[in-house]
DNA sequence: GATGAATGAGGCTTCATTCAT
DNA sequence: AATGAATGAAGCCTCATTCAT
């Protein structure tokens, strides 16, 4: 037999993540069936065992994908003008574009990091990778005197990871939720940390905006 | 007479649930066992059956008492005479005081909700009695003179939450997360909200006044 | 504590039989739990244990109960003037009569008689009373000259149990059956093998009261 | 090709079937268990879950499949030429033949009738099949002049259906009981509902004989 | 490579019986 | 005597994983 061309294994991996990812969130890690997912792909559940070779490898599988996403789509900011801007862009793709299925399994990971090594390396390797990120980022802006914080970088890179945190925690726990009416507010509270001076919580365009007035 | 007394009943009962805490904060709700509880709590597999009628009604149990607990301790903050204090307290309280495996059940509860009808009630009335109690503490303090905030207090309460949710996510997922670090700033955060005078925390919609002036 | 009096005793255990019987015929013996037993009879059930020691013992106390009353209601057959009629008339009551409840009860027994020896002794005892019984009723109205049969009364008597089994077996099992539309024809074959005359299905009081005329 | 032949499938259907029936007839349905059959069939417990999905479902499999035999032999009563001899041959047949085990198989299929909605459908709507068809076949015969009943086919074939649920009961419940004793006794009555002519209980062969001298 | 039938350990739950009160 | 809480052995069923085809 021809070994299948490795795009179409790379495809069929995809899809028995997609698969995978639609009924974890669904259902959770414990209560979704080998058999689920299988079937789910439209895949058997033989071929499944060829791309995964346990379902607790599957599981890493699923936080690997959506850690690196979240890794990829953070380095993104790196080259944006405005980082508050591009922060709150991000904050809103989570939190109001993204499909309520792909928020439960984010916390699924989160908590099967606390038990699960595999995963626990995966969501701490990228969750430090961010956390970092945003410190260097933030060194970087006051260096360039684009922001003039008041506070250790490093601080709000902590306090701006726990505003993500509990929006990515409400937004999948409270049905009712509504993340445009506190969005404004939390980029406010961001930008009053970054340039506490007395228009506290401008955003830096508006500054720009007035130095070039 | 063989019927227990009450208070029996009910100390044995708190025995299960604190057995059952400790292994569903260890291992999550699903890969714990009867069994488990039952060893721990030092009784047998049977007895638990006297107590809870399912694994459903343990959890459902196990959420009750938590949730509750969370209540009580919020209503406590209606006599307190400094609002941002006494919520700093109870954020001390939660973030540091409290032993990690409490952190990670309440996580588990917070998934468990999204999927289990019977925790999601008990889940989500807390939630809102808890947020509902934020936005009227603030309203009377408002009221009173206590605060001034320029925000809808509803808004200030649900900001107020996402705070709050962060923590509890970070302490419960991030083994190095330095609570004590960033509390100061949090409640800076919050101060600025409820009184937004200095200019700290002022809102947008102050600023593009003051622009405009 | 006074021992209960006797009278009070008795009563108990035939309520515990009462209640045992109704969920046996309900559910079947292995289905009934011993609580439900205890709760029907309102009794505790340790009192349950008192009175019988294990479930089979009360599942041998039902077969007992039940037989024993057959048995007394064949006895009173002894007596009858016109036998035929009598065996009707029996036959009427436990086809026409008696609860649906209690019919499927009897099937439960028999049942339970190719397991359970206890049961089984209690069973084949009072059948082979019954056959033998009928046989010797048989004998003796032949003595008599109340009846003259073709057949050897040992072989009658097994083909009328072959017919009360199958009305017993059929009332119990089907719904619809409508014992008032057979019993005049099941009655005519018993009077045909008595008395096998030009006039097959005669009864023993038309054939009275032709001698007489 | 891991996808059994349907043939190799049925076989190992029945081979559970089998070993169930044996299983069932010895011990009851609710005294097996599940392991016990999958040891009588030679395969492993998951294997037998493969093949029905609970034991509700073996056990209505069991009923269908043992039903489903009598509603077959049956319908091979219809070609007969001569229907009494036809019908003493296929009691016969049910009577001496069959094994033992068979026998309580069929009383404690009928006894889960009265529970168990699945298999009551099965029992109930087999027996009203075989019923039905016994008063047409007698219809027919009447028609054709083969027979020429005094009464209600209809009547007959209820106390066809008595006679052939009396035996069925007292075979397998009287291991004394002596089915050749009674059959010519059996067959006689019913040759007399048929053709009550001067000589009742003569079948319909005799008859025919006579006829041709 | 692909398939899905087979395996069997292990989980939840029930229930006859005992026994401390 | 009476009570009902406690016990723990089984029973039914699921499901991750393997493997013959």
């Amino acid at each position: 037999m021809p070994r299948l061309k490795p795009s179409t294994q790379a495809a069929r991996r995809e899809r028995i993540l997609d698969a995978a990812e639609a009924c974890f969130a669904r259902a959770g890690f414990h209560r979704t069936t080998m058999q689920d997912i299988a079937s789910g792909a439209g895949v058997s559940l033989g071929a499944l065992y060829v791309y995964f070779k346990s379902k607790e490898a599957l599981i890493a599988g699923i936080a690997e994908r959506d850690r690196s996403k979240l890794q990829r789509e953070f380095a993104g900011l790196a080259d944006a003008p405005d980082l508050v801007a591009a922060i709150g862009k991000l904050g809103e793709h989570y939190t109001v574009e993204e499909p309520q299925y792909k928020r439960v399994l984010c916390l699924e990971i989160g908590v099967e990091a606390t038990r699960n090594e595999a995963v626990g390396q995966i969501f701490r390797s990228v969750d430090r990778f961010v956390l970092d990120g945003f410190a260097q980022l933030f060194e970087r802006a006051r260096a360039d005197g684009r922001i003039a914080p008041a506070l250790d970088t490093r601080t709000i890179a902590m306090v701006l990871a726990v505003l993500g945190d509990g929006l990515f925690w409400r937004r999948a726990i409270d049905p009712d939720f509504d993340a445009k009416a506190v969005m404004p507010t939390i980029l406010a509270i961001l930008g009053g940390m970054l340039n506490p001076t007395g228009a506290a919580a401008q955003t830096q365009s508006e500054r720009s905006s007035e130095t070039h007035a």
